[in-house]
DNA sequence: GTGGTCTAGACCACA
DNA sequence: GTGGTCTAGACCACA
């Protein structure tokens, strides 16, 4: 089984970036874990060794990753990704809210209505 | 003066059609209120005509617009596409909130992070 | 005639990125002028298009250059880039200083030799 | 406690290398010291055996070293190392200046940003 | 075996 | 025509 979506638009080096990102984010790779060799991987989702390797080129460049000549890609550790990650998302937050006003939506009424509930009875 | 941003990575067709949707949805254009001709918006923008149309056929496509054989481009309107924009919204708040939650960080933070202030007096 | 360098260890993505950095901060190419295309540059380079490309998306995340679908790749502006080569500078600068001293040589003496000569007259 | 970084983008046996030459240019291992045996060295860095030979065959090849069949390594003594080095330094400095130059940057401002002080009192 | 670079060539989105 | 993505396959450096 695959993970990939052939039907989305977004490349597929874009997807295994992503799906990567999280589950280091999440803390199921933890530092220093070896990553599965490019070849492997490209064989497992049935892809072409060079897009797996441009993933993780991608991932490296982020912050994710560090690869060892000779040796595999390993998880890089450290809080500065998930810092990172909170303002990306703080960020996109924003810029939905702003949108939202800007077109006479209530964010109040947006949150409420797309599941979340604002906890009023402490701070 | 164009608001066409070059440097911006979205296709040119996209900026345009996502500028006439706010517009549209602000009310600044009024339902049946007609377009500007996609001649006229091309050299305006100086852009490719084959560009301006292209925005126009995904305008219609998403209800926005409706076109008279022989005499332009017109504004629908309705609350369609107003409904539609909010599910569109609310769907991508829903999905931002999750993907932090995902990771470990607490929505409410999040909110406060970007500014968003829960008003406790009403509702 | 081509500036690539064959015998050179670096390969052919950096030797192209190296160069077009320099053309930029040097001003030869200014602010949205547009950069030869990806396939031209390959054929005048000798080179594959695939290996251009490498460079100038290299570049562009680099932010010398942006590039827009359909369009070609132009120089980006800005005094960005500037002070993130100074830093760059001053950055390896130091970091040859702090090694001649680690091993006992004079760093005033290097510059003497590399030709380096201090006005002592003013400040 | 293994000195080596894997994080580091350098190889291994270019890691071993620079840090020989270092402390062999410092005078930490003098002319004629015994160099410790291409397997308890790998052990000590839980490398491979053959990247700390290379290492040493690199540091052979530039003058640092000399091997005994049947015996081992030793330093070699003399000062052409040291001027060898020397030249090195001088030509990245000589480099980087020239790259300052060459966009405008003045490397007089440089030095100083870097934490470079002159002494004008003698000389 | 492992990653990094490169070539040749295809196909798509966009202007 | 222009950039962006992907495949197939080669060759090299390194451990």
């Amino acid at each position: 089984m695959t993970w990939i979506n052939y039907q989305d638009s977004r490349p597929i080096y874009e997807q295994i970036t992503e799906r990567y990102k999280v589950l280091i984010l999440k803390g199921v790779l933890v530092p220093d874990e070896q990553m599965p060799s490019v070849r492997k991987l490209a064989m497992e989702l049935s892809t072409n060794p060079n897009t797996v390797q441009r993933a993780y080129t991608e991932l490296e460049r982020q912050g994710f990753l560090y690869s060892v000549r000779g040796r595999g890609n390993f998880v890089r550790g450290g809080t500065d990704i998930h810092a990172q990650k909170r303002a990306e998302l703080a960020g996109r937050l924003a810029a939905i809210l702003k949108e939202a006003e800007d077109i006479g939506i209530d964010p109040a009424q947006l949150l409420a209505e797309c599941g979340w509930k604002e906890n009023t009875e402490n701070d």
